[in-house]
DNA sequence: AAGCAATATGCAATATGTTGCATATTGTAT
DNA sequence: ATACAATATGCAACATATTGCATATTGCTT
């Protein structure tokens, strides 16, 4: 699965804590990877455990230890060998598709406030997304060429979720059409 | 969760065996939930243990007996409750934006044949999407109004597959690019 | 000072999904 | 006839993810 890997990459780029990869998941690979702050913790320990992390334990004055994990040549490697693998294709599981298909057991109201609601955060994801995408573009070229490859991803979110909105007026169309 | 859900959806459009159940995953619901038969025959028993679903046991000579399961009213009351309650925000996790975003550790050339390999995966599934779309487009009116809200669920995904196909000629123009 | 949100870490139980295996029949091709 | 693919059902072990809980600190607000 790709949570370790993930992590592997984030740490990989820099060090850091449990509660560090929690909180950069949200702007950057939380787009397309989601993971609840008790997954990374577990994942972390298991990578640790598979010996592709260290940890170094920064001792705080009354407060427990502060462990910084950082990717041991061992994880390198593996990193290394799962992006020469071929990726896994994307499982898709979407409640919203599977309610609509069977949209006919309940009111077409229920579908379109549902739709509006779904709506919504797309439209605020999108937004979030050009912001970054505006931060991006007025980077000077070499700080460009450093994020290019996560600039691409970005640009899948960006078009996926055109894409979904664009979906979304069909639909509300039709709904609320000769429905 | 939506597999229950999705089995319920399919069981009351028409009662069926557990391999029934998941041939129809193939054509319709498969695009947007996926299910091994493995999960598809647990979660059956799960609905039948819960009294969502009773069971009808025909015994065939020599074979065991084939389980023709059908949704019970309590089924019929559990999808309505869950059709009128709002879906989970669809959960994305992509491995192969992961890989692009950590993809300085890897070669380009990699890149791009991972990326040449899920193309080609979109494609195919593009191209059936739109065989159902030409076919339900083909149906008389009466017909086309029954399939109304599968039909839109199928615009999602030749939506989504297109989105996704202009997204990869970013891609690879980037890529083939000053790479 | 008291209260609340955000930061920060983690365990346990449960839910969900995958992989590997086992088994038997039916239909098709050589 | 024999082999092989497709149909058909399911268990067990394991992997992955979610939910609920527990705990403690820091910083901001009233």
């Amino acid at each position: 699965m790709s949570l370790k890997h993930a992590i592997l990459i984030l740490l990989e780029q820099e060090p850091g804590t449990g509660y560090d990869i929690f909180k950069r998941f949200k702007n950057s690979l939380g787009y397309f990877w989601n993971a609840k702050h008790q997954q990374v913790y577990l994942e972390l320990k298991k990578l640790y455990d598979a010996g592709w992390l260290d940890v170094e334990a920064l001792p705080q004055d009354d407060k427990p230890d502060k462990k910084i994990y950082r990717v041991t040549q061992e994880g390198r490697n593996e990193l290394k060998r799962w992006l020469e693998a071929p990726a896994k294709p994307n499982k898709i599981n979407d409640a919203l598709l599977v309610k609509l298909f069977g949209g006919h057991f309940t009111t077409p109201e229920n579908l379109i406030s549902e739709m509006a609601r779904h709506r919504n955060t797309h439209e605020n994801t999108l937004r979030q997304l050009k912001a970054i995408e505006m931060h991006y573009l007025n980077l000077p070229a070499t700080q460009q060429a450093v994020y290019r490859l996560p600039y691409l991803t970005l640009r899948r979110g960006i078009l996926g979720e055109e894409a979904w909105l664009a979906w979304a007026d069909e639909v509300d169309k039709a709904l609320g059409g000769p429905g």
